[in-house]
DNA sequence: CGGTATCCCCGCTGATACTG
DNA sequence: CAGTATCAGCGGGGATACCG
């Protein structure tokens, strides 16, 4: 196995257009109910929202406890496997924060950095 | 503007399903021509190969030297500014690799471990 | 050699409505 | 509250052919 499949391997679990912020917001608050995790990102739908999700809970990465009540409560965690992805979260966020800096610098402070993403409707916490 | 963002912005480098390996190639290699890297990635098509430079060019991560000659020459290599990714590709390679021990360990040594993540048809360096 | 130009598919994503 | 079900769209990505 070629080395850069690591590398692929790791983005898989980055696959998804929801998939980091989901993992930012859990990575930060520790434990999410599954509408708090709706009202932090109101642009996501209920369908995409709970497929990302499955998908991070198949690779093990994020925690499902189901309350059997009515009404149904769900809260959805970071497992401890998945918290193995802190160091990558963190260099993430970390590149993020210098190349928002980078583009200052190239474009000037005036302009809405988001606007440089295209990430003006993503909202967070 | 959310921290979400940040993660956000820094995964827009790595978005296009061919990327993370053009990166893995350029990093491991230094400088390459565009046919050692079509021949690194057999599977990637010329036009995805170009359009995943091109965007690579425009975020400023990978520089474009052109031979005007003929036959043609075009080498591309990691700018300056493209090489504060290193740690990032550092931790994601390490995070890959501790998956990928992780899913020997759950499923057993036997099975193709790239078979896992659909790789069969990935090949490198 | 190092690209464009074209055509086309399919699967990710969104909108809406319904349910235990 | 926390989801499914269903339908629809659009664009990323692949195959192929052509060009400087």
């Amino acid at each position: 196995m070629p080395e850069s499949c690591k590398v692929e391997s790791a983005l898989e679990i980055f696959v998804g257009k929801w998939k980091p912020v989901i993992l930012f917001h859990l990575f930060t608050n520790g434990t999410m109910r599954f509408s708090e995790l709706q009202k932090a990102m109101p642009d996501i739908t209920k369908k995409m929202l709970t497929s990302q999700l499955r998908e991070l809970e198949y690779h093990n990465i994020v925690h499902r406890e189901i309350y059997r009540q009515i009404p149904p409560k769900v809260e959805y965690s970071i497992t401890e496997y998945g918290k193995k992805l802190t160091p990558l979260i963190k260099a993430l966020g970390e590149w993020g924060m210098a190349h928002v800096q980078h583009l200052k610098e190239l474009y000037g402070e005036e302009r809405s950095v988001d606007a440089f993403e295209g990430k003006e409707e993503i909202s967070g916490a």
